[in-house]
This record gives C-alpha cells, structure tokens and sequence, in this order.
DNA sequence: CTGTTAGCGCCTTCAA
DNA sequence: TTGAAGGCGCTAACAG
C-alpha cells in the first residue's frame, strides 16, 4: 500500500510557514530553518536564496511552534505596581529601554496580583523569566505555593521583616540612611514632625521607614505622630490624601514638618496645605519618597527620599539575562542605596 | 541577545502534562482536557476526579502547545506612547483595569515603534489582537506594508490628515471643539495668545491644534505665536520645555495666555513661570492638554483640554472582545470628543 | 460519555 | 552541507 501524500490543508489564515519557503527554495525545512537562524553550516549561496526568498513571503517564525519545542518563549513578565502611581510607570520606562536592545517582549502583569497572576502566568511557559517589583511579601506567598519558578528577579523596597525563604535573585533598595537624613533635617529645624501613611496593602514595606521615624522620634524625646489617611478602592491615593489630610488639619494642630510615605501622598499633602493657604516650606515642610521627577516641577519644588530606579533597573535586567542564560547561576544579590533630595519645600 | 539562542529547556524540566494527569486519572488525555476546560461532554464523577488531581499536581496547561494548535495565544498587545508621559501611563491603567476581568495577558510594546514592533509581533502568532493608542499616522505605514494583520483596533487623537486606506476598527477622539473652547476663552482675556508646541515626531497627531490656533487667530485679527521648544533625545519632555521655556520668555516679550499641546508641556511651561517669578493666572494664563490627573494637582490648578480616556479604553475594548469573536464583523467605528476644563490658571 | 487519530509549525538528533 | 525522522503538549474531529 503506497501512501499517499495527502495535500497540506490549505491554512485558513495563509500563515507562511517554514515549509512554504522550503517549497519555493527547494530546500527542506530544516535548511531553511538553519539558513535564517544561522545554525548549523549552510552554504552561503543557498542561505542568500532562502533568505530572499523568506523576505519576499515575509516569512515570520510561528512563536508558539517554536516555544513549543525550545521551551522558550522570548518574552519576559514584568510585575509591578499600578501605573496610577508614577514611580511606577516610570520603572516601566525604564525598563522598556533596557530591554529596547534585546529581542524579548514584555508581559506586562497585573499589578498587585502575584500571587495568583504571576503564579500561574509562569508556570505555564508564557514568560521565560521575571523581574518583580516591590513584590518581596508576595515573594514569601510565592515561594511557598509553588516551588518551580522560572528565571526571576526580585528588585525593590526590602523590609528586614521579608525574610526571603529561597534562594532568588534580588536587588534591595536600602531606604534607611535616606530616612535618617530626612527626618533628621526636619528635627533640627521643626517643632512637630509628623509622618503621613496610608494603611494599604503595600504598608508593610513601608515599616522600615515608619520604624525609623519611631525610633528617631523617642531618641530625639519627641513624640511620634503617625497620620493614617486610610486608602479607597476607587479613589486615587492622591486624591484621598488630599481630602483626608484637609480634614486632619482642619480637627489638629499643624505639624511643621511632614515626611510622606510615598511621593503620590507628598503631592496629595501639597495640594491640601495649599488647599488651606498653608505655606512651604514656611509653615510646613514637605518631604516625599521614592523621587518621581514630579517632584521638581511643583513651587515649591518638594523634596524627596530618591529611589535609585535606574541602577535597580538595569541590574535588575542584567541579573535576569544571566540567569536566562544560565539557570544554575548562584544566587546574584545587590543592594542599592536610596539619598535624601532636600528641595526647596525643605529649609535650608 | 537573542533568545531562541539560550540554552535549550532540559527535557526533563518536570513540567505536569495532560498525559500525567491522564495516567493518575485512569484516563485519556482528551478526557482531561475536556474535563478542564469544560468543552465535550464528561460524566461529573470523572470530571471531579480529574479536577481533583490536576489541582493536586498543580497542572498548567502549556499555553505555546495550544495556541499551536489553537491560533490563539491568549494575549493581547497594547502599544502606546511612551510611559514617560503620564497620559500613557494612565491609559495603560485604564486598559489594564479593563482586561482584568478576562483572561486575556497584557503585551506591552515598545511604544512607538510600531512599524516594526507591532507588525512583527502581530504577524507571528504571538497575540491576539492589539489596541494601540495614538496610531494612526502608525497605521499608514503598517497597512501599506503587511496585508494581514490580527484584530487591530486604533484608538486616539485622529488628524484629518491621517488617512485610513482600510477598513479597520478604530475610536477618533475629537479636540476640535474644545480647542476652540479653550481658544475663545483665553482670547476673550488675554492680549497676546501663544501656541506651545515641540515639533517631534508626534507633531502631525497635533496639527489640529496648531490649525485651528491658527484659524482663530486670523479670525480675531491676531498675529499667531507658536513657540517650538523643540525635542531631545535623553532629555525629559518636560524637562527640555521647562528649560527652552525659560529662555524664550528672557529674550521675547511674555504672552498673556498659553495654549501648550499637551499636559506634560504645560507643566513644564509652568515651572518656567515659577521659576522667572511670574504669576498664574494673573501674569499668564495657562492651558494644556490631554488632561491628565496631575494639573489639578499644581498651585494653581492646571486648566485642560481634558480627553475621554475612560470611555475610549472601555471602548477600544469592548471593540477589540467583539472583533475577537467574530474577525467578520464590519469596520466598528466611533467618535468621541475632549472637554475644556478651565481650573485657576485660567480666568473666570 | 470516552477514546482514537492526526496533526499544529518548528527544532533536535542523527543519517546521508 | 543537506535531508529524514520524530516529537514538543495540546486539541479538532470523529470513532467507539
């Protein structure tokens, strides 16, 4: 019994594949597949044939096919924050030009669903690695659910309580010394300092800072005041500190020197100090954290506690090519600094 | 670097597969698929069983292995402006908050780099369909060069200029009006009225501004003043305003009202303000555009000619969910228009 | 209701 | 330097 060779189904969406240029060059598959990825040893006059040939079809590799069977997608997951909050866009930012120059696609995660999102989005071949932002807690979750992760990179605010129970690649922002400085300069020059939080998911990470405020607070024999503005579903964080510090000030006295949690808060806090033709830095001085270039634009402009986002970035993406590259890597660990930008909201 | 380059995936990497399932199961893998995902008909009993175990491996269906088969990958790509600027960053929120509910992932392109990225990305398989934001002179050139393209939708400021050869599904946001709006209140207050502009190469997207600045002008008998601030490469578009700004004011009389193209301009025009001591709105009034959060942020308020980002993403959406199911359908289209929101920096 | 067959497009391995 | 065989994990279509 001869077989037959049955006809190819016609594609329904005309997709080129490998074997139609195969065709047309009268080369097998395998030879155009090395011709174009430059694998294996083809001659040169039957690879410029192919190559023409492919450019003419506008051939494209089938990334699925391909994942399939390398395992590997040529994408990456990104995780961060919600892009409502600008340090966290411009994370982005900056993370787009680092992989700019490789031939990686970004998954882009939902922020703040790690646990679920990045859990199931990593285990099914859809990235061949990770770079997390500000997930160190979900990295305790994380690690505990699932034990196989691919190539992934931790980058962020660290928190000593986040103790880190597997061995993974990771870039901690040291926010203390920064935090030291800041409140430092509005103890020698204010009578009531004050720092603003809010009581969200992320505050956690947040307690190096507050702690350090504590400490410095009771060494310096002040009293610590911590202002909770709480944090809403819908409404933006900027704007519930707005309306939420409005109401503080109104029913308080008025600190003469506020350290915020975040920039996003810092700007809520001007524009309530504003709101109630409170000056800066005369009657209160403002300080931010994380150093949004935002910062600089508003009068005056606010200081802030910088984040070294473009050093955390590029680390970030150079750790995670090696460990693509090389899976049983070492554990690569870095910690980075943050500095303190006293700006005009602050007196000299 | 090159990812299909690394190292080839061990075999043996662990990874569950429908087939283990099936063997713990007692089952053919065809059953486990259909009991997972719902499709054909299983018995309840077996169904739970399959549940059972597959949630005890902690399976995860490899997503390249059914798109292969499937031509779905589950994946949607956005491609915006840059995340540098906070319109994107917020656009790329709302889309995000809109793909939420569904299963869909989130590609992130490298934003302006359409005609490669996007044509490249779109034509392997790698996604389902695309949203991009402030395309349209993108599309031009995308069209011309492939003529298969996956669900596209084209959502953002649309110039008259901007042509579209083919049918394709896309949401045109309308500044006409409120540009005249914006136009006719300044000039109602104001002896010289200036256009700030930078001419990069999103300046065609704004010639309808520049247009019916124009227009207006001459209408009123005014001379028209547009400030170039030009563009830089490494150089924030703020920043480079803020700067440029201040040295035209320093060697050119001071217009009284300010029309700047888009919010990040505006906000760098008014630092240049602040920083030569003048006084919003009563040296000079000030209005941008897009309408992002931060203007009612700033000391005064920022007025805007403020874009509909909300229904244009839910929009562009809901389009790309209805051109997913049925590639049939005919060319989905839509208009909607900006609003001027004048705030202090404008006079009443 | 469940199992079988036959690939999806590509790459790895090995033979020619 | 090129070709052939086989399979990655999954699912559509059809068989029992």
């Amino acid at each position: 019994m001869n077989p037959i060779e049955k006809p190819r189904r016609p594609r329904d969406d005309g997709a080129i594949t490998l074997q139609h240029v195969a065709d047309l060059a009268g080369v097998h598959p395998m030879t155009v597949s090395n011709a174009l990825k430059g694998t294996g040893r083809v001659s040169d006059i039957t690879r410029e044939k192919i190559q023409r040939i492919a450019r003419e079809l506008d051939y494209r590799p089938n990334m699925a096919a391909r994942a399939l069977v390398t395992g590997r997608t040529g994408s990456v997951a990104i995780s961060t924050g919600p892009m409502s909050e600008h340090f966290y866009a411009h994370i982005l930012h900056l993370l787009e030009a680092e992989l700019k120059t490789s031939d990686y696609k970004m998954l882009f995660l939902r922020s703040r669903e790690i646990g679920q999102d990045l859990s199931s989005t990593l285990r099914n071949n859809s990235v061949d690695g990770v770079i997390a932002i500000d997930s160190f807690p979900d990295l305790r979750e994380l690690t505990r659910v699932s034990s196989k992760i691919p190539c992934c990179v931790y980058a962020g605010v660290f928190d000593p309580n986040d103790v880190i129970t597997r061995p993974v690649d990771h870039i901690k922002v040291d926010l203390g010394d920064a935090v030291r400085e800041a409140i430092d300069k509005l103890l020698s020059t204010c009578e009531r300092v004050a720092y603003v939080v809010s009581n969200d998911i992320m505050s956690d990470v947040n307690e190096v800072r507050v702690n350090v405020y504590r400490e410095m607070m009771v060494a310096a024999g002040r009293t610590p005041e911590v202002i909770k503005l709480g944090i809403g579903g819908d409404t933006s964080r900027r704007d519930l500190t707005r309306r939420n510090m409005v109401e503080y000030l109104k029913t308080n006295p008025v600190p003469d020197g506020l350290l915020c949690q975040n920039d996003e808060m810092a700007i809520g806090v001007y524009r309530a100090l504003r709101d109630l033709g409170l000056r800066i830095p005369d009657d209160v001085q403002l300080i931010g954290c994380d150093g949004i270039k935002d910062m600089e634009y508003f009068d005056p402009a606010l200081g802030s506690i910088v984040q070294p986002s473009e050093e955390m970035c590029a680390l970030a993406w150079q750790f995670l090519q090696r460990r693509l590259a090389n899976p049983e890597l070492p554990v690569q660990e870095a910690t980075l600094s943050a500095r303190f930008v006293p700006r005009d909201s602050v007196k000299r």
